[in-house]
DNA sequence: GTTCTCACA
DNA sequence: TGTGAGCA
């Protein structure tokens, strides 16, 4: 398939990039740091994005403005590459998001209810507890 | 005129 | 992440 080569061929620099995902160009490097995109180099140590780089940016930032971090990120990322194409991992990656802040809240509510509390009045056992402080 | 790397009143 | 410096 010569489609695959044409969409890897290295073709614009960072400002084009920049108006077509309107990422920054601090973004569009630090993502490259993370390993997130690979561009190539011009001779000149410019470099070039392939249209699936830009294609690959504007998934970031879609997953950017769902809330998921860069970790989050190259797993979902990964997950793909590895072939399973579920486009069920976003949505298991953002539930395990949401799981994670309401167990923040938590353990900020129990941290006022132990200061506040006194001994034997506790609303929680050990074992319920146990959980929240692993 | 653009992009690159590095560093931070 | 932004931003300015000093290069290429």
């Amino acid at each position: 398939m010569k489609d695959e080569i044409r969409r890897n061929m290295a073709l614009f620099p960072i400002g084009i990039v920049m108006q077509l995902t309107e990422l920054t160009a601090r973004q569009v490097r630090y993502y490259e740091q993370q390993g997130l995109i690979a561009p190539e180099r011009t001779k000149g140590n410019q470099r070039l994005f392939s249209f699936n780089d830009v294609d690959r940016l504007l998934e970031i930032k879609a997953l950017l403005e769902k809330g998921l971090n860069i970790a989050g990120i190259k797993q979902v990322l990964a997950m793909k590459q590895e072939g399973k194409h579920d486009s069920n991992v976003l949505d298991e990656k953002i539930e395990q998001k949401r799981k994670e802040l309401t167990d923040r809240e938590l353990r900020d509510m129990l941290k006022q209810q132990m200061f506040t509390s006194r001994p034997g009045q506790t609303l929680l056992n050990r074992g319920e507890l146990s959980r929240f402080f692993h």
